[in-house]
DNA sequence: CCGCGGGCCTGAGAGC
DNA sequence: TGCTCTCAGGCCCGCG
């Protein structure tokens, strides 16, 4: 399911239940997730503060208590839904809390705030991990990621230098999350078509003598933050099952310019184009072929 | 090193 | 209705 700004929406619901307050109990249905849990998952999370809770490309980091960072991954089918405090149902109804448990509820987190985050992936992509502080540079998950492009160190030239010389396209260039962290299939395809360039041109086009940025890099990397911020706005997108923590619908599906969108008239003013549907290294692909070169 | 395809899982929807 | 097939918002790994 999720990129960079459905990640940042599902942060944005956990912080106020999961901020400042401890674990107090955590259930771990199943452990099976893209890499089994640690064996002592629960133990090293009971009792711990969440100090803060942030964000990294993909990634929900939340800082615990005991030095140790709680890393979360939605893979493709994750979601968490939040129960604030008050909004329980009767105390001691024992069969009531029981029953709100869902399929492919893998991991409940009981917070002292009174508040409770239920992890759900049906796939099983996701994963959770528990990493010393002080080795989070050296986390293989993390090391390899590119710039967050919401950042400051995100423009047209470290984008250019970071396609300089790739023979791949554009579109595989940038789902690569060492070029840029957070993209996924929908954005990608959505920052393309913002900036008017093709899916299938070179990614080194943007990239003039020596890596510097020419006019294609300033207006992608432009496409790249506003499309971010624009679907952070809406709460992110939801296609099949995403939701904000709170089971409110993101609404950016509706901006879509692309995006599942085959067969249908090109958004660009003036554009006669329809939108095509094309392969690229194995995910579809949406862009209109008259206003994206 | 680089780029691509396979595979990991389950479920929804289309077509028959 | 029910079966089979395809596809899905991610990412690691191995191959050429």
């Amino acid at each position: 399911m999720p990129e960079l700004p459905e990640v940042e929406t599902v942060r944005r619901g956990l912080a106020p239940v999961m901020e400042g307050a401890r674990f107090e109990k955590v259930e771990a249905r199943r452990g099976d997730l893209r890499w089994p849990l640690p064996k002592d998952f629960v133990a090293r999370l009971e009792g711990q503060t969440v100090t803060g809770l942030g964000r990294r490309a993909k990634y929900i980091l939340a800082d615990l208590s005991s030095g140790e960072v709680l890393l979360m991954h939605l893979g493709m089918s994750g979601s968490f839904r939040v129960r604030m405090a008050g909004d329980e149902k009767t105390p001691g109804d024992f069969h009531h809390e029981r029953s709100k448990l869902a399929a492919h509820d893998h991991i409940v987190f009981h917070m002292s705030s009174g508040g409770v985050a239920t992890f759900n992936d049906p796939r099983r992509f996701g994963c959770m991990k528990l990493i010393p502080r002080a080795r989070l540079d050296e986390e293989p998950l993390l090391r390899a990621l590119g710039p967050e492009p919401l950042g400051n160190a995100f423009n047209a030239a470290i984008l250019a230098r970071a396609c300089a010389g790739k023979k791949a396209s554009l579109k595989a260039a940038l789902s690569d999350q060492k070029i840029v962290a957070g993209l996924g299939n929908i954005y990608v395809c959505e920052a393309l078509s913002r900036a008017h360039l093709s899916p299938r041109r070179k990614a080194s086009t943007i990239a003039g003598r020596h890596g510097a940025p020419n006019e294609r890099a300033e207006h992608l990397a432009q496409a790249i933050r506003d499309v971010l911020t624009d679907a952070i706005k809406a709460g992110g997108s939801s296609l099949r099952d995403h939701r904000q923590t709170d089971g409110e619908l993101g609404y950016f599906q509706h901006s879509f310019r692309v995006y599942d969108r085959e067969g249908a008239p090109c958004p660009t003013k003036g554009c006669k184009g329809r939108i095509r549907r094309i392969v690229q290294t194995g995910r579809s692909t949406f862009y209109c072929p008259l206003c994206q070169k």
